[in-house]
DNA sequence: CCTCAACTGTGAGATTTCTCATACTTATGA
DNA sequence: TCATAAGTATGAGAAATCTCACAGTTGAGG
């Protein structure tokens, strides 16, 4: 993570991603700009939160660690979207899950400790909050109803597209497997099909994708459903 | 939907419910407080929504009717919660849903159209808000979660014991199987299974339980996992 | 009373997905 | 350097679940 000190840089995120449009007060004297290298975790679990971020520039995931031990992918997010927000109205000190970008992140962030009290008592940033939750709140709604509704060659097919940096894709499958709610076993017949039908080609340590249309076609259901 | 006119009824649940440390003023003056018989509606799908309600008591299930006239099971409620807050938050007229009672309910109710200015600027309120989604959001993972990692017997049996009135299960197989995901013959399979190990009874219109213990012993990791 | 739609119920075969057993490879730490 | 864990990979049989075809029951409306 590297602060980026550039002001003009900072001022454009702000005005095109609607960030100054969440608070009743104008942020921008108390907000930085962060970015992440791809892989980079944006806030880790158990860690101290201290700042609220706003996703402004590429894709990142939401891991929860099991009592278990075990690992599961929870929910994938596009910007603009707050993170850290469910713990600042928790005023939870630390992070419950861990965001790890996928590809390169750009986030606006906002220092919590010294803002939580002003923030909590800003209903122009609560009622945006609660906007936030309500779409956030439909949309998994949807998503389960996908989950249930699509197989899973359909979601895997979406969840390729979704998770894919330069046309590679790389997750690791045990993961992957436990986020589509499939045994490992049967992700990877799945995954066979796709290189047997074409839509990919197994390299090294990835997957390429070699049919983005097919791919797309077998994916449309699902995310027309979830927009 | 019947309104109860006894103060003392009234203020009592106020009280116990936790109501009234919901709002940053004293809402007793504004509240009023409505009985549904079981099976009744709460908030009908594109009526116009009048009262932000507060179940108190009793359980209620919410429905989506999909594009393509199918009815499908959301989710599950039980005191204490909102009622209508989604659309409160958006500012949309109507109701995108619709919220039946299973059981007799009683719901605090206040006006919308007077109040939701006032709701809408009032940080105690929106930051309570706030905090129901946070809580409602961590529970859809958790239920999305169980959805993919538990077998349809068990989640059956936690659904059986959620919706059973008096030992009794009568909901309609079709929404049962959606809401479950599994096709509506699987759906009849399982519950012959419970049948023929004594979990349950065919009545005329409805199955009687006729071992809870079996049932709830199958419920349990389901159970605890959600909560 | 008749008809239609919705709900319930059952059988049989196909498909999806799981479990288990077993190896090979790679990274990591002692 | 060796041992161990984690990730990857595959086969085979079992279990779960789906699709389709068909039929009986019930309730509402003409």
């Amino acid at each position: 993570m590297q602060e980026i000190d550039n002001q003009d840089v900072i001022n454009n995120f702000i005005t095109t991603s609607g960030y100054d449009g969440q608070f009743s007060f104008d942020p921008q004297q108390d907000t930085k700009l962060f970015h992440f290298a791809a892989n980079d975790f944006i806030v880790k679990a158990g860690a101290p939160l201290t700042y609220l971020f706003y996703l402004v520039k590429g894709k990142a995931k939401l891991y929860d660690v099991l009592a278990n031990g075990k690992v599961s992918l929870i929910d994938f997010f596009t910007p603009p979207c707050f993170i850290g927000e469910m713990e600042l109205i928790e005023q939870r000190p630390e992070t419950a899950f861990s965001m790890q970008a996928i590809t390169d992140c750009w986030c606006l962030a906002l220092p919590i400790r010294s803002l939580q009290k002003k923030l909590l008592a800003d209903p122009i940033f609560l009622r945006q909050i609660c906007l936030y939750f309500v779409h956030k709140n439909y949309r998994t709604v949807k998503t389960a109803g996908n989950n249930a509704a699509f197989p899973v060659a359909q979601r895997l097919a979406s969840f390729i597209l979704l998770t894919a940096h330069d046309g590679l894709y790389s997750e690791k499958h045990v993961q992957v497997a436990e986020y589509l709610g499939i045994s490992y076993r049967h992700l990877l017949y799945v995954l066979a099909q796709f290189v047997k039908d074409g839509y990919l080609v197994k390299q090294q340590h990835h997957y390429k994708i070699t049919n983005l249309d097919a791919l797309t076609a077998l994916a449309q259901d699902v995310n027309e459903s979830t927009n």
